[in-house]
DNA sequence: AATGAATGAGATTTCATTCAT
DNA sequence: GATGAATGAAATCTCATTCAT
């Protein structure tokens, strides 16, 4: 049985390389030009061995999608506690950002393919149901909003704002700059400048969304 | 000579023809699904004419781009008088998104190619070196940074706030929300509720940028 | 002007090739077995060009077969006449069989793509609805049951037989005949042997359907 | 040896299985529709066991085909004693062909194959050597033109027929009704209304090669 | 003996681009 | 100058067959 398992692993191994090989295609270029006979060329196997991983080209860009969404949110959720404040959650969500995409490049990857397979639909749907619920970014999404109206309720943060509606700003907003910033080349990517760019976005939201005189040191963890 | 003019017209003229039906086209899906074939049949020419006026596919979708940037500045700056206040400058350049994002499409089309044509390269680079004075969205860069400069001297804004970086921010942010719009179907896109979201992000973002204690009601103009 | 039609020529002599040289393949094996890649080659062209004749390989089959049908039954057809006695009339039926048979092979090549296309379907449905009026092969059908009721005034035929039915019946094993000499190597095809054998059936069946007593002599057409 | 022997056994059994799956799959189907993985997929083995049954999917199914062939064949032959009159010896082959036709569905699949394995060769051949001896459709052959031969003896069949001619004939017609009928959808093969078609013209071929004058009661067996 | 895994070869189809007329 | 016609190159996907374990 040990053999089994070895063989599953191995399998299992196949599908991670396959995914990986994917991946790095699409950072290098956009998922749109990465085609099967690349990624079986970059994973030294023959087309029709993907099709023993994957039924379909769409069926394994969806699936890097989904995993590159759900580690991206298990991350960052799994760095928060229902404890924190407001701004020390929101402190983790935005390092969590600023982290992955220098780090691993889940986001670039997310982007890429969702600009890929569904150019018609945006990856966070400004819509008017809030119907964001049933996916992982809808995770994400109430993640955001509820430190938002814990924020509210700590005084930090303006009163009459609509935390769902800001939510989805915030959400659009730090989306926009990271798709922004995944056109660029890859080693421009986790510049300083660049990261700095994102902080100074950020501080403008932040402040943006404040509760008038709330204590300007609340925002100051940005450096 | 008059023969030569004409026909150097009705030349320009089929150029023109072309770029309207390649936009409308861009419109009505992605620029990545659109054809050749496509904007030869709706031109009612063939196929090898296009190359008579444009080299290949790229060229004729940069020049839509650039033409698109082009026409959206002058838009833009046409409506501003180095006299305005900065409120007011804001005030124009936000309705000119609004404006334009409902009435003419060239900042779909703007975001659609430049998607398709350099995944890679960001329609706004923010980049280290703030060359962005060559091309036309330069001008608009210098425009939109200039405005902050009279709101921090009018002391409206927070001084400490670098008005270059700060307009490079607006610009991304404005462009992300238009560029996320853009994505929707077409009939959505100037609902109520879309708009209204745009307002609530500039509003957030206006508030960001704002000087401690500076008077609401200069950002009551936004309804 | 002289110019625009001989280019429509040349336009529709290229599909009659492209349609030649698919038949041509059809008859040295079956329709299953030939590739777009092979007409292309046969017919010295890429195959990109086939599809600027035919939507797909579906539509390039299909429309040999019509054609193949109507040619058939119009070459049929034009040999009968109305006034013409029953007898008269199936001679003229089975001598076009026959003839077609060995000059042209549009019989071969309706049946191999009936098989292709539609294996599940059978060229002449024996179905309890005789709705085989509104197809090419439903002028045959009723061509030649006309003919059998013609028969049965002319107190040839049994008259306890249905016209239809026996119409029906006689399509099927006409054709049966027909496609399982088409199986056979092209060269047998058109030998005595397999015409006389075409003969004997023929008769066999025109034996099986006359009126008790009638005179043989009727059937002596048959040589 | 008893292992040796169930080894044996079980082998054989495997191959049956296949075998059995296989014309499962034609009948649902096409021959030509169904794959080797199809195969292993419903045998509940791996592709690679099939092969080390079967060299390739050709000599499978031309197992299948000549088993089929035999089956049929030997179910005929079992029934018939050469004592029987000519109309009792048609009566019996007849009636296996209808009742085999409804029960074990060998002849479907005996034409299904022959259509998809070698499309080129008919399953019963028109040729000029009567050399169907060999195989096992040659005892078929063989019993048919028995039949008939006896049928002249008995003073019921045109004694100037050839048996052999006709024999074959007959062959060719039963088969190609059950050809036709092999097309139709699964449950309508069955209906009293083709099985009638069936009967209608088996009748029609008897009286064609019915002795003139021949007591018309010989043929009422077919109600 | 059985199989999981892999693959070569080939099928259909699309599209930007070229070229003779 | 305009175009009808043609095509090379590439994309996605399938399937019978093989081979190491």
């Amino acid at each position: 049985m040990g053999i089994l398992e070895r063989k599953e692993r191995e399998k299992a191994k196949r599908r991670e390389l396959i995914k990986k090989c994917a991946k790095e295609l699409i950072l290098e270029n956009t998922a749109a030009q990465v085609s099967m006979a690349d990624i079986a060329e970059k994973a030294e196997l023959s087309k029709a061995t993907l099709y023993l991983y994957f039924v379909n080209k769409e069926a394994l860009f969806l699936e890097i999608f989904n995993e590159s969404t759900v580690n991206f949110t298990n991350r960052v959720c799994s760095r928060l506690k229902p404890s924190m404040s407001c701004i020390d959650t929101l402190k983790i969500i935005w390092g969590s950002y600023k982290e992955l995409f220098g780090e691993s490049e889940d986001i670039m990857v997310i982007f890429s393919i969702s600009n890929y397979i569904e150019p018609n639909i945006p990856f966070l749907q400004i819509e008017e149901d809030s119907g964001m619920s049933k996916n992982t970014s809808g995770i994400f999404y109430s993640m955001i909003s509820d430190a938002i109206k814990k924020g509210i309720d700590e005084a930090i943060f303006d009163p009459t704002i609509n935390p769902q509606t800001v939510g989805k700003t915030l959400i659009v907003l730090f989306s926009s700059i990271v798709n922004s910033a995944a056109k660029l080349p890859k080693t421009a990517r986790k510049s300083q400048f660049i990261l700095g760019e994102m902080e100074n976005t950020f501080k403008i939201i932040l402040r943006g969304i404040a509760k008038e005189g709330a204590d300007p040191l609340y925002f100051s963890f940005l450096k």
